[in-house]
Formats: C-alpha cells, sequence, structure tokens
DNA sequence: ATTAATATTATGGATACCCTAAATTTTTAT
DNA sequence: ATAAAAATTTAGGGTATCCATAATATTAAT
C-alpha cells in the first residue's frame, strides 16, 4: 500500500527533476529537512516498489508508475487548492498548506466530482498547471519576470504557490495570473523592478521578481497605456 | 499527537455510550473487527493520554478532553458530509464513506469555513444533529418508526447513515429527513409496516423500519390525506 | 593521488497498530 | 456456592513506517 511518504518523495521527485538533471539524495534530504540516510532508504523501498530507478550514488528517477502516481497527487493538489479558492473563498496563501494534506485523502471519486463540480480547469490558483486524468501537463513557455527588460509587456503565467508571504503580498499588488503589465524601469544598483499594471506602478525586490512566472507579450517596446 | 485510530476509537466509545449502560471491549472489538486483545490494549493507551477512564473488566468511558475530541471528529464528519451533499451533489448514500476519511484531515480553519459557507447547519443529510463548535449536541426526542401504530402520523427525523443500501432505498422512496407520513398498517403476521408519504403508499420491511427515527405529529388517529 | 564532498550501509530507536495463546476475572447456570 | 462459560487481560510477537548517528564507500575536484 501507498504511504504519505511515498507519495511525497515521488511528488517531490518529480518536481525536482523538472529544473535539475540529476534528482540526487541530498536535494531531497534538504527539502524534507532529513537526513542523507534517511533518504537513502526510503530511494531503496521506492525502488524495490518500482516506482523509482535508483542508482547508488548517481542519483534517482521516476518510473513510468512512479509518474503515474506522483502526476495523480500533484492533480489532486490542484484541484483542492482551486476548489478551496473557488468553493469556500480561501485567500490564495492558505490554499497550499490545506491541499498539502487533503492531497492524501482524497478519494478518486471525490477528485472526479470537484474537477467536474469546477468545469474542469487547467490552472490552479497560482496558475501551475493541473494535469489531466491521463497524466498530460501542459507546461507552457515560462519566463521569469526578473529577466524581462524595460518596455516589454507581460502577462503573469504562475507564481511560486510555497510562499505565503510572497503570495499575500502579490494578492494585494494584484498581481495573479493572468494579470497584464508593462516593465517600466529596473533599477541599475538594486535590481528593483518597476512595473505597471491595471494603472499601478509597483516595485519588485529581486526575490519576488524571481518568483513570478510570466509570458511576453507583442509589442513591447512602448507603454500601451 | 492524536492519531487516526485514537479518533475512530474515540468517536466510537461516544457513540456506544449513547444507547448503552456500559461500553465494554467486545463491543468495540465487534464493531472494528479487531480482536478483544488490541482493543484492550488501545484501550490502556487511551486512558494513560487521559482520554477515557479505563476500568479493565468494567468498561470504558471518556473523559472531558476524550468528549471533546470525540464531539469534534463528529462534527467533522457531519458537517463533510452536509458540504458533499450540498456543494457537490454527492448522494447521500456515499458522503459517510468519504467523510470517514476527510474528518481526520480537515484543519479547524476549513471547518470554520465550511460551517460559515453551510449557514451553520445543525443537522446533516441523515437528520443526525452536528455538534456545536462548544460541543452541545441537540438530542431531538426520537422514536424507532417500527414501533408506530397504523393511524400515526410521523416525520422522519433521522436515518442510519451507515447502510448505503438502505441509504438508497429510502432515497428511492423519497423518505428524506423532514418526510411527512402516515401509518397505514402494519401486517400482523411479517410485520410490514405499509406508510403513506406525499400520496405514495410503501412497505416497509423490519429491518428498515427500526433504523429510521421520526417524531410524532399531532392528531394521529385519522388519515389527513 | 589525495582530499573534500556526497552518499551509502549498518545499526538502532521510536511509534503505532495489530495478532495469538495463555492466564485471569467476571458472569451465568446449576 | 461452585463449576462452567464467557469475557477480558497480559504476555509475547510481528510488521510497517519513519527517523537518526556512526562508520564506510564512492565520486568529484584539485
Amino acid at each position: 500500500m501507498r504511504t504519505e511518504a511515498d507519495e511525497n518523495y515521488l511528488k517531490e521527485i518529480y518536481a525536482l527533476a523538472l529544473d535539475h538533471e540529476r534528482v540526487t539524495t541530498s536535494m531531497l534530504a534538504n527539502r524534507f529537512g532529513y537526513s542523507p540516510a534517511t533518504v537513502s532508504g526510503m530511494l531503496k523501498k521506492l525502488a524495490a516498489l518500482d516506482w523509482v530507478v535508483y542508482e547508488p550514488y548517481r542519483g534517482v528517477t521516476l518510473t513510468g508508475a512512479g509518474r503515474e502516481i506522483a502526476l495523480e497527487v500533484i492533480r489532486r493538489h490542484r484541484l483542492i487548492e482551486t476548489f478551496l479558492a473557488q468553493t469556500l473563498n480561501i485567500p490564495w496563501e492558505r490554499v497550499h498548506d490545506e491541499a498539502e494534506i487533503l492531497e492524501h485523502a482524497l478519494s478518486d471519486y471525490l477528485e472526479e466530482r470537484i474537477d467536474e463540480l469546477l468545469g474542469y480547469p487547467t490552472t490552479d490558483p497560482h496558475g501551475a498547471p493541473i494535469p489531466s486524468l491521463n497524466g498530460q501537463v501542459l507546461h507552457a513557455d515560462r519566463l521569469r519576470l526578473i529577466d524581462l527588460t524595460p518596455g516589454d509587456h507581460a502577462e503573469v503565467l504562475e507564481v511560486n504557490d510555497r510562499n505565503p508571504e510572497l503570495l499575500t503580498h502579490l494578492g494585494r499588488l494584484k498581481l495573479h495570473p493572468k494579470t497584464q503589465f508593462i516593465v517600466v524601469a529596473v533599477e541599475p544598483v538594486d535590481g528593483l523592478i518597476r512595473i505597471s499594471a491595471s494603472g499601478e506602478e509597483h516595485i519588485l525586490g529581486r526575490t519576488s521578481a524571481s518568483q513570478i512566472l510570466v509570458k511576453k507579450l507583442k509589442g513591447g517596446y512602448q507603454n500601451h497605456e
């Protein structure tokens, strides 16, 4: 049988593999706050269950079955986030932690009912793609806001859902997914970024700006507003 | 820390105490399908945590703290049932099993949000009372349908939520809480009960009729319909 | 080739939950 | 009142999960 720990490991391995060549023991140990030895042990267990391929000293990758589970858990997580935000009006900075628990308790049946009620959404409140039932994930071309240059016209695609303070802050600035904005200026010294969104100007620090993913919109040389 | 098993034991002890003088090891063993020895062990553990008073060979009762936990879990269970039925249109025969799992995963915060969204309901879809936050439970005077006599006019108050087949059946007969009906006749041999509800006549067996709780309405000697 | 960094195995501990079999206590029947 | 039956507890195990430290092994860097 599958435990919560199993699901969390698989989910984390999936997430880390998205932007790392190799997923190593120490990366996982860091994420979870466990000792490397503990992670080695779990990886051995997961390998025995055929959910990962584990090459000692070299790293770990998901098998087909492991990937399926990871995507299923991520799907539940994001459906729950969307459901909580839409149906119960839970603020977006709180939905992650709640989903982190409920994702392990949701039946296939309820997952399906929620998906149906929400009209089969494709992204969660933070803009992250919701994997489909058959495991498809739409990964849009994403750019970090921090990499934009003055004059760029862009749209918020996704923000990191694990940082409640950031989310509260962005919520106050009304910088949600789908919000369009223009980069007004980039401070040469501190690298602060001035943007203009819905008529308001905001200043973003490096930390925020690196956690906001965007897509450029055509005609980005002049201000349009 | 509190485990799911703890919560289930406390909930069950509470439920059994409602209609039994003493709550014994074997009663719990039966309910859970565990060996009596296993239950003895758990009761010892719960007593050490001061959630029950356990007198070996004599039975078990909840302490104040134990009762609080039991009521909290029951409250969550029933709020979840109500929420699933109303918000996600889950049929009433399915909500119990889902709630059985989710009740252990729901945070105080979500519990409160759900309660608010539902408008602070006092009964769940099966008519069972939802304990208030401070632990009050409204136990209405309830009579078993099986104890009615021909001519009685009554209203369904509550039905056993642990029997999905019964619920499906009663759902088809439209016998939900608040449904009014008249006892037309009671078969002398098999004890089958003929009732008339919303213009339709139905025949209930002893099993169904003993699991439906009702309250008598005034003027029960003549048919009103 | 040696060192530093990373990762593994070996070993052990804690918790939680369940079991069977044997011993004990309580209850019931005579 | 006593013996048999029923209920319950204790003793002793078992499995599974997850975690840790210390010693060992591998890999990467110089």
